[in-house]
DNA sequence: CTGAAAGCGCTAACAC
DNA sequence: GTGTTAGCGCTTTCAG
């Protein structure tokens, strides 16, 4: 047990008493060495090495009126997405002392006021927020926390502040010309739980508008329920053959759900890329291994998250502003 | 730009003042209403949305000595294991208002060491910590602390105070036996960054120890450097097969590693199941649903998270233990 | 370059 | 059940 340490932890006045200077002087060098002799930094980082020094941000946030920390908030974290957005996020953080911190909203729009307000309760320096499609009172809080907001992942609709992202929209258009290009005539659709993921359903409208332009349209297509997975690829690729065998090319809302739809082709000797040809969206690196050819888009996601920090960090010198990705087609 | 909204942010003052009451009542009544008379409660919590009160953390921690945050330290976060141990410890904190915040070592001890003590400095109310062999340093740091400390994912060691995990020696061990009493004698290995990732190193030396109780040993190995993936497991899996084509078995140190060997054995027609076995590390879904079998043992991950945080949580009550569980094998 | 004073917004501890 | 008084440990501000 460690609650025999009960010794107080201690503070910067006991670092200011060992290195003999005052609160003042201690705190100063202990940040950034501006304005302090070098014999005192020294002096006090010594102390502060010596006692075990850990500082205390409660007290700093509050002083200071801001704190170290910038909020994301991100619709799951069990998809290797927002994992990788994450990844950018940490590096551009980098050597900037400043901790993310998490919020999940599982797609749920209540459960992200919620978080939104409880982030704002920390004084963050600023907050990265996936999507544009908060709700009005969403958007509100944000508006009126005076912080830096950078919404992600997104650029069809009007941004609060920054925004980095791309066009889903565009992306399903773009997805749907190149097969349209590559020969394709008899497309499917496969997807899940669209009531929640926005953006998902952004690209497939964008995709079955391409079709209409060439004046296509969609054969088939298989919802699903909740959370994409690979299983739910599977199974739902297995049942939308079964009604339109004659498919010659379906898109499927993510990568997870395309990789579900090549298991199943490969256990049922399918010709993944001539008969039938498979597109995804995110550009997974488990697309490149896999044995068989699937079409995705790559989005930049650590690109993102470092881009979206960035605009936070450096706030005071530029203004907020939008940058735009276009996801890459690859064919397998 | 939301910069025009300067206007300070209401505190606990501006809502006891909207709602006719000292600061202490509005305070009371915004936390639990204990000992605060409905009529008010309603009256401040009223006062409290019509104002758009927020709150502040900072303060709060500050008064209170200690936050409403626990610290969750995890060597990687691109992998799903641990996105799936934060699943457990968000429904573990559900109700609580606690927070989980993150930091991430990458496997590294002085990033470890570094992000423990910026944790600390935050007055967390626990911290949950990956594996059992931090530096002595970064241990007593974490004993210093006073704080509840939870070391998860293994169980080879001594924990500092609680501990939920397995062990990954007998993972191993149990897994070469499975591999043995199932017919297996050529073994090959398949790992990555074992001079960082010590808890697969701990496997590895549980299924070498378990082969040679069975008078058998590895014949092949081939170790990659850095993070796994799937990409280095399709190639390592190659390069072991090109140098050793009779083996009949290929342990691999995680599932990720295995997925890629099991592509590598469908793009070459290789007999995975009979021919040559193939067996990994975590239970991960995708091995579910590809077309081949593959062996591996499953870990509870998000109840690993919830025991966690539930020691931490009910600390003042239960004195802090240690939670074991055994993975379980299951063949493809 | 250094220090003293005055809070930041909240809650613990004690009165009433 | 409610209010008052003191801080929590740091940083801002303003003098030296």
């Amino acid at each position: 047990m460690s609650s025999m340490s009960e010794k107080r932890r201690s503070t910067l006045a006991d670092v200011a008493a060992a290195a003999g200077v005052s609160k003042m002087t201690a705190s100063r060098a202990l940040r950034g060495a501006v304005d302090v002799s070098a014999t005192n930094v020294e002096k006090v980082r010594n102390a502060a090495r010596d006692i075990g020094y850990v500082g205390n941000h409660a007290a700093s946030s509050l002083s200071g009126q801001r704190s170290a920390l910038i909020g994301v908030v991100v619709p799951s974290i069990e998809n290797i997405v927002f994992a990788e957005v994450f990844s950018g996020i940490a590096e551009g953080l980098d050597q900037s002392g400043i901790q993310p911190f998490f919020g999940v909203t599982d797609y749920s729009a209540e459960r992200e006021n919620e978080i939104v307000r409880k982030m704002l309760s920390w004084n963050p320096r600023g907050l990265i927020i996936t999507g544009l499609d908060q709700p009005e009172d969403t958007k509100n809080l944000l508006r009126d926390s005076g912080l830096p907001v950078v919404q992600i992942m997104d650029l069809d609709g009007t941004p609060i502040d920054g925004c980095v992202g791309f066009s889903h929209r565009k992306a399903g258009e773009a997805m749907a010309q190149a097969l349209i290009d590559a020969g394709r005539r008899e497309f499917g659709c496969v997807a899940c739980g669209l009531d929640r993921d926005i953006r998902a359903k952004k690209r497939i409208a964008g995709f079955e508008a391409q079709l209409r332009k060439n004046r296509l349209s969609l054969i088939g297509q298989k919802i699903g329920d909740g959370a994409s997975s690979i299983t739910k690829g599977r199974v739902l690729t297995e049942k939308i053959l079964a009604e339109h065998p004659d498919l010659d090319c379906i898109y499927y809302s993510n990568d997870d759900l395309a990789t579900g739809g090549a298991f199943h082709c490969i256990a049922n000797d399918i010709d993944v890329g001539n008969v039938l040809m498979l597109a995804g969206f995110n550009g997974l690196d488990i697309l490149t291994d896999i044995p068989v050819k699937v079409a995705t888009s790559h989005t930049p996601r650590r690109q993102i998250g470092y881009t979206a920090v960035k605009m936070i960090l450096d706030r005071d010198i530029t203004p907020m502003t939008v940058t735009t990705f276009v996801p890459s087609i690859k064919f397998g």
